[in-house]
DNA sequence: TTTTATTTTGATCGTTCAATCAGTTTTTAT
DNA sequence: ATAAAAACTGATTGAACGATCAAAATAAAA
């Protein structure tokens, strides 16, 4: 049904989108409109309106292409490794490092799920879409696998994911004068590997 | 210097407080306004004025009301006990506690940390308060001096409190369906003793 | 009681915003 | 070359908001 690609939109919209992306980064989700947005991309207010249904749904798009991009990244490096010991540490590592180098993307990520809302008036970072969340299905298989090879001890895989991600997720207020991402990667490895005993 | 005290007056801040807290958790920062504020305490919008120098003033007010409530609470049961393991399980208990019953409290903390901005607009959830932050504080503390006290073996103190903490926030969007609580609290409870060793 | 200070109201002002749309330009199809 | 469709502009509209303030009500002080 969602045949209808044209290049032209397709390419316009993900230039909306970036522009999103950085006024988001810029001036946080409250004071960001559809107009500066459409300053940064140097294109008419009409025009954003003309491509998304509304702000909901330009902020819903960038949403997703927010973590399209970071899942693809995370997965291309997990996939060709072989023991789950090592998806799991390449998870972390990748997770960390993307974090690092993509903080902008980060940022707006957050500012959008602590107040953009799904349709039905929810917001996303209470709305249980996490469970469904590709990375967090991911980390859980690669725990859960590594469990049945032998490879891992005994412990619940859910739990040990939720703390992993949050181990990841608190890397953005990272005290930078303390620790360096390496270090932080180094250490947070060091401490999953006892708990995987 | 700040002995201005009328009871009047803090009472009918405290009042407006409270407001302000079911309206950010009814409804989300962005939607809520002075007005809507204003009419779910009963007062005309005038009199949050008065009371305080604007919105940001009154939301800066509320997240550090919201902020000492949990650090009461926690601080109070960690206290009285006696080992560091002891204070370090209690933390993690009334951590968990309190946002299993005081929901609403931490969903406005979450409000307004992630969309209001320190007089300098930088997001509090950016700002480097983090160290500061006495929780973090008082929870770095139990672990070094577990550490010298001999309870505790070799790790980073400042990793393994951010990984303590991500772990409660995590609690929030905890699928309910899958695991209670004090299932949770039991497995991370497990899973930090494999760390600290 | 009278005066003064504090507290409260509610209407109003200027601003910002998302959304709309009539009209223009550009691209595509015939 | 012509017609039709798609892409785009920018001004406008109406709603919501934070802040302000003159005036009213209440409390405190004299």
């Amino acid at each position: 049904m969602e045949n209808k690609h044209s290049l032209i939109a397709d390419a316009r919209r993900e230039q909306i989108i970036k522009a999103a992306i950085v006024v988001l980064t810029e001036i946080g989700y409250l004071s960001t409109s559809l107009s500066k947005i459409a300053n940064k991309a140097n294109i008419s207010t009409g025009l954003i309106s003309y491509h998304f249904s509304g702000k909901e749904d330009l902020m819903r798009n960038t949403l997703i292409y927010l973590v399209e991009q970071e899942r693809a990244f995370i997965k291309g490096k997990v996939e060709p490794k072989q023991t789950y010991m090592e998806k799991l540490m390449v998870f972390i590592e990748a997770s960390l490092a993307y974090q690092g180098t993509n903080r902008a993307y980060n940022i707006a990520l957050l500012e959008i799920v602590f107040n953009g809302r799904t349709p039905d008036n929810v917001p996303y970072y209470l709305a249980e879409i996490n469970d469904e969340d590709e990375l967090n299905v991911l980390l859980k298989g690669i725990l859960y696998k590594g469990q049945e090879a032998k490879e891992f001890g005994d412990f619940d895989p859910i739990v040990i994911a939720i703390v992993i991600r949050g181990a990841i997720s608190a890397s953005l207020s990272l005290p930078k004068t303390e620790m360096s991402l390496e270090d932080y990667n180094e250490k947070i490895i060091k401490s999953v590997l006892k708990m995987l005993k």
